[in-house]
DNA sequence: CGGTTGTTTGACGCAGTTCAAGCGGAGTGG
DNA sequence: CCACTCCGCTTGAACTGCGTCAAACAACCG
């Protein structure tokens, strides 16, 4: 993840085996209408989408990108790295997700983009993207929107982190996933891909490897949940959602019980 | 923290006792440069300033807010509360901040904010805003930018909450938490009245108050820091910003070691 | 000065971590 | 087609940071 394997592959030839870009505006629709202009603006955006392998950097801690980043397909996340290794994953990433308008807005990012496997990315010219909201400037209120609803996802898992069980926390995770990936139809009935691994969801969920295999197995064994090889089935969807929002961690907290 | 108990005082008197709103420019003009209009225009948006109790919420969870809200003075948080009467806060808010300018985007509130201490606040009307961000998009792009750099904190919380010690935490919000008062002149020193009770450290730590304590009378014992009758004293700064990035958690976390 | 809210202390328990080792599948080279 | 090697998943056993329970103390306030 250290190392930018950046693979700008010139796609001279058709899009043969290319990913549709237009996921990024089934994403942006489910967020507000955009006129058939708008749409078109929005793509115009978009330059010549590019590889990179999973394991490498999309986007670097401490960098001042001057283009932000649509992913298109595979998976990735924001994380960030501490001493000894440790590594907090802050939001999983895929098909349709705007990496980081954040550096259009705030220039130096905070954080890290990773690929996680994968993935075919399309920049995004800060300066293009400028152009195109003031034009239009329901462009610039949707992305405003998605970066509060992004904000919105951050404060469920960091209560989730502070107050949830581990189980909670992995019933929360694969609703979320699953939903978040359905708002784009990347889902197939009640399943879907998910790929990435039992390690990268443990950072996700701040929790060890060793733990997180063992909640796994208990929503498995709950029948809520399949996933194997990388398939995501919800089995029973109320249930995990009920599991979601248990708290079975104990916690003395402070909040007034009157 | 459950029942509202708004308190709309007709502020018939002089603004007597009343903080100043230009707490509100201060805050803003630390995020971007403002014109003379632009102030103005924003200082038109606030309404007659109103008290809060402490313990009440100002805008309730789940609910459809057609207003706006800043904090002129106290101390209020974003918290999320669970089955069980256990609360997450999710961020502390002082004078200047804009508690809820989702509610302008978003339309609905996802947690509540609730106020830990006497608190006055002045709303801002959602048709104002807007009409006032379309006369001046600079305005727009600088609440967009608090947005997101609320959204960069929410990122570190979680990042700590989710891989660092107890100690580590405690270090990091108060070494946050000063930073932040010291951008809207509310420190004095190396001093700052920080109104808010060990109970609800712990929630914004995510801790029990019983750790919470014993945490921060390590960072007393260590000298890092002072805290007693709501005076916040930074004793050693290098230190104590030196302890928030140590990583005292163990964890087999899943990042490459490579 | 009594009631209420906030802080501190001690003893004990457990959810989740660490350490360590084994397993299976997918590639890769001979 | 087998041997070798990663890499990801699983399992067991021991350990610990932090939570829980319980109770006393301190500070504030009318």
């Amino acid at each position: 993840m250290s190392v930018a394997a950046q693979t700008p592959i010139a796609f001279a030839k058709p899009q043969s085996g290319l990913p549709d870009l237009h996921i990024t505006i089934r994403k942006l629709e489910s967020l507000g209408d955009l006129s058939a202009e708008e749409r078109n603006a929005f793509l115009d955006l978009l330059e010549k989408p590019q590889r990179f392998a999973a394991g490498s950097d999309i986007v670097a801690d401490g960098s001042l990108p001057t283009e932000s980043t649509a992913l298109i397909s595979g998976f990735a996340c924001r994380y960030k790295l501490f001493s000894g290794g440790r590594r907090q994953i802050m939001s999983l990433q895929f098909g349709g997700d705007i990496t980081d308008i954040h550096s259009y807005v705030l220039k130096k990012m905070d954080h890290a983009v990773g690929a996680l496997t994968d993935c075919v990315i399309a920049r995004m010219p800060h300066d293009k993207v400028r152009k195109a909201t003031e034009r239009f400037p329901n462009l610039a209120y949707i992305m405003w929107r998605d970066t509060l609803v992004e904000s919105a996802i951050f404060r469920l898992w960091l209560a989730g982190v502070g107050r949830k069980s581990a189980l909670s926390r992995g019933a929360h995770f694969f609703c979320e996933q699953f939903m978040r990936m359905e708002a784009v139809g990347l889902t197939n009935g009640n399943s879907a891909t998910l790929g990435v691994t039992q390690t990268d969801i443990s950072d996700c969920l701040g929790l060890s490897l060793v733990h997180t295999n063992r909640v796994l197995q208990e929503l498995r064994g709950m029948r809520l949940i399949e996933l194997k090889s990388k398939t995501l089935t919800i089995t029973d969807w109320a249930e995990l959602n009920a599991s979601a929002s248990l708290i079975l961690r104990t916690s003395n907290s402070g909040a007034r019980k009157k």
